[in-house]
DNA sequence: CGACTCGATTGATAATTATCAACGGTTTGA
DNA sequence: TCAAACCGTTGATAATTATCAATCGAGTCG
């Protein structure tokens, strides 16, 4: 049985294809004896929209991959004001932390149903002594989460709130090609911006109003990226 | 000659008590067969206040640790707004980047006059197969660079102009004991910051009336960690 | 010494955003 | 089905911060 799920995973190109194990070349490089060793442990699974994968404080023994989905981490300052510092994407890393012995930071959240692939520290440790790919993709993925956070400091975090808003449509935009982008609550928009709700509402609303964005569900709409770059540069 | 350099440095406790390279245990680990290989181009040198040690774009074959001064990194936004998205203190390590292969993203520039200990990549690269220490520190790096970066977000970035001011003078004076903290020019503050030098010039200035704070030189000022801190919170 | 430059400060005013409050539409559940 | 809860939106007003402008003080240079 164990055989027959490891060879599923072997085989299960469509869900690795994004996975971001995938891209830390942990399937490409290794052997198939390897990878057994590898893969017993780690395990998939699902959560709804506003489930919690760890809050602060948790004790870190895995660190995840997002398969689908999205994910919001979010600290509450010492006065209560809710800030969201990052969102994970599919294909990201999330609980880096774990790999430094370190609890978990934040409260991870789902905004969109998520599907996680668990890795434990101590499978990462072991293969760590066994391949250098590893690492280069480990640095990788730290790499990214920091050029993230500058991101996050440089572009939404400063400037009026309405650029704020256009450099996060774009930004949830990446690599999504032209296809709809997550339209986050207004609540949330809120605290990624260190704005308001209702600042927030206020300039989605005028987006909508001149066609920039368009709402086609819930938590979904089309955006005009051209003139969303406009707004960031003005 | 070259003999009589490595031993110079590998005496040289006084220096490396503070260097980066200290904690990242390849002086404790490493034998003295190693140490040769390891330090012989490995290379000291001093920046003065105002000098850059790179560029954004600039080819990246280094990292380096800040054995003294303080270091700011600097992004330019397409509007030519200036924002500092992180300071460099005695002890950290600076141009990450360059472990991924990347050049740098930042201006890096001096703020206080620094010295660095510059460290080839191929060197870091060369040790990592030899010693799993040096792998343990630069994950522990990265995750201080990470929270670091998380605080910025969280604290440096949001609240009212005051607060982030109060926050600022405490975060400079993390593990600096009672000693008088840095006090950036109010043009680094405010591009620390995310608000204009009035704002930050008119707080600064009112800290002052308050005996909050008080300025011992030019850059240097005495704070009130307690009152900052109330300041914080309400 | 005096002109000059630079950074800090302060004032007056405008712009932006927050706050408080109300309302409409949708969904949820009794 | 209706009430309740929730989210987004909008309005009116207050608070905060930005902007433009001027002054002050320290230090520099001819």
């Amino acid at each position: 049985m164990k055989q027959h799920q490891i060879s599923k995973v072997w085989n299960a190109g469509e869900k690795c294809e994004q996975c971001a194990i995938r891209h830390l070349v942990l399937f490409a490089d290794l052997k198939k004896s390897d990878f057994e060793l590898i893969h017993r442990p780690i395990n998939e699974f699902n959560l709804p929209v506003g489930a919690t994968l760890y809050h602060p404080g948790d004790r870190s023994e895995s660190i995840y991959t997002l398969r689908e989905g999205l994910v919001k981490l979010v600290t509450y300052l010492v006065d209560g004001t809710v800030r969201v510092v990052r969102i994970i994407k599919k294909g990201d890393v999330v609980g880096l932390e774990a790999l430094d012995g370190k609890n978990y930071f934040h409260h991870a959240i789902v905004l969109e149903d998520a599907s996680f692939c668990r890795i434990p520290v101590s499978q990462i440790e072991t293969l760590n002594e066994h391949s250098p790919h590893l690492a280069k993709q480990l640095t990788s993925r730290w790499q990214r989460v920091i050029s993230d956070a500058d991101l996050w400091l440089s572009k939404l975090s400063s400037g009026f709130a309405k650029q704020r808003v256009a450099y996060l449509l774009l930004y949830l935009a990446e690599d999504g090609g032209d296809q709809a982008v997550y339209l986050p609550s207004r609540d949330d928009m809120g605290a990624m911006l260190a704005i308001t709700t209702e600042t927030a509402s206020r300039i989605v609303a005028a987006l909508k109003r001149e066609g920039i964005i368009n709402v086609v569900s819930t938590h979904r709409a089309l955006i005009d990226k051209t003139r969303l770059t406009e707004l960031c540069e003005n």
